[in-house]
RNA sequence: GGGGAGAUUCCCGAGUGGUCAAAGGGGGCAGACUGUAAAUCUGUUGGCUCAGCCUUCGAAGGUUCGAAUCCUUCUCUCCCCA
């Protein structure tokens, strides 16, 4: 188990830790069960949270202990933690449903088995807690002023806060705090945003407990252009492929930008970090294996190798070659060959394969000169699409460049 | 509880009676250039039965030939005081 520190550094996975020298000693020496927390605030894990279950991976591989939070409680109350306006306030029945599609889906990323990692849900001790007892137990070691001091609130100050959100970070104290008793967890793990929070808790467990537990952040997931990362046309980049198909998962990788490519093979990947730089080092179109290579391992990690090779089979055959390559990892609709037969207007076919949001969209989305059915571009609004457009029962639609959908007939 | 300011199209933000589907920027989408990259340039960006029609400017009423703009009530947010 030694050098996983190094390693979650030389990934980049560290941004800001409590006490390095002393982490890195402890991880060195025996094995250490910590924690990440995963609010079930929407029906799916996103990207922003592989790089975290990246990072547990690799120091249950290093022979640590994870422990995987559902915060089915916390997410009642909406972590302002770089947020600017608060939450919205989650009904319970949809956090409940949430969090068990959580655990499903982080149950892929680390071995459960033997009780090699823990997965559990802070509403077990959160949502009975009462309130006074609350206070007096937790609340006593919480001075306001110094939470006022953390940059969040600062922030928040200007445009309001609610106490609701005031106390997350007593609850998320109470969880590492709760952890540490229950488990023997030292250490916390988060994104950046959650440093103020991590922070709180150490503190905690040091008056309650009087021991030193630790605080490891890893810097939140950015593009080199500083646009928001993980963000798919329809929203963010769901791990859940009824939300976002693997094949539309794959081309996100594929389609990152030249400078991404390296940073986010360290953290999404484990390839080694040697084989990566290499890869990496091209500066023209040979960075794009790169890419493929990114997106096959990612894709293959969230959805299975199965999944993986038909993405990026399909990949291959919409943007590489001309006929004859297996597309059935594209997205597709059925239609019946009858209604199909009389003919269905392009734009509606369009809106119905979801690649155009409205016939507005449709409509201008052709007229631009973006529209295309197998293969060939067309301009007229009022096209009409009937049985004879498709090949081998399939008529194959693309929206701009890169967006592609099948139509199925029969 | 008292006083003040405000709520505009995905976001920020102009707009104070007609010329407003609403300036500008961001973001999105499309086109050009490329390597399924970035940067750049151009176009576009409420909906529809699309040379027209319908619905939008916190909500509900009202004034008016005509309202995002005026009046009333309500809801919410921020600031100052308690």
């Amino acid at each position: 188990m030694s050098g996983v520190f190094d390693t979650l550094k030389e990934r980049g996975f560290v941004s800001q830790c409590s006490n390095e020298e002393e982490l890195r000693k402890l991880l060195d020496s025996e094995r250490v069960t910590f924690y990440i927390g995963f609010d079930p605030t929407a029906s799916s894990l996103h990207a922003g949270h592989l790089q975290q279950l990246m990072a547990m991976a690799h120091l249950q591989r290093a022979g640590h202990r994870p422990i995987a939070l559902v915060g089915g409680g916390t997410s009642r109350i909406g972590d302002p933690s770089g947020k600017t306006e608060m939450r919205k306030i989650l009904p319970v029945e949809t956090i409940s449903a949430n969090s068990e599609l959580f655990r499903k889906q982080i149950g892929r990323f680390l071995d459960f088995s033997d009780g090699k990692a823990l997965m559990l849900d802070n509403a077990e001790w959160l949502a009975p807690l009462n309130y006074i007892d609350f206070l007096r137990e937790i609340g006593v070691h919480f001075s306001v002023n110094r939470m006022l001091s953390f940059e969040t609130y600062k922030m928040r100050l200007e445009t309001g806060l609610s106490f609701i959100e005031f106390n997350y970070q007593l609850l998320q104290s109470y969880d590492f705090l709760v952890l540490c008793q229950r488990h023997g967890c030292r250490l916390q793990m988060g994104g950046d945003d959650q440093w103020g929070n991590i922070v709180a808790g150490i503190d905690l467990i040091r008056r309650v407990e009087g021991i030193e537990a630790f605080a490891l952040t890893s810097p939140l997931v950015t593009r080199s252009d500083g646009k928001k990362m993980g963000k798919s046309e329809g929203g963010a980049l769901f791990l859940d492929p009824a939300l976002v198909s693997p094949y539309e998962f794959y081309q996100f990788w594929v389609n990152v930008p030249d400078d991404d490519v390296e940073q986010f093979l360290l953290r999404f990947t484990f390839l080694p970090v040697a084989d990566i730089r290499r890869m990496c080092s091209a500066r023209d179109q040979r960075i794009n294996d790169a890419k493929r290579a990114l997106a096959t391992e990612i894709t293959s990690l969230v959805h299975g190798a199965a999944a993986a090779k038909e993405a990026a089979e399909a990949s291959r055959a919409a943007f590489e070659t001309e006929n004859g390559a297996d597309l059935s990892g594209v997205p597709s609709i059925s239609v019946s060959r009858g209604e199909m037969e009389k003919g269905i207007p392009l734009v509606d076919l369009f809106v119905r394969t979801g690649l155009c949001a409205t016939k507005s969209d449709a409509r201008r989305l052709v007229s631009q000169g973006g529209a295309y059915v197998s293969r060939k571009n067309v301009t007229d609004v009022n096209a009409v699409v009937s049985a004879d457009a498709a090949e081998d029962g399939v008529i194959l639609l693309r929206a701009g460049k890169k967006r592609y959908f099948r139509v199925l007939v029969g």
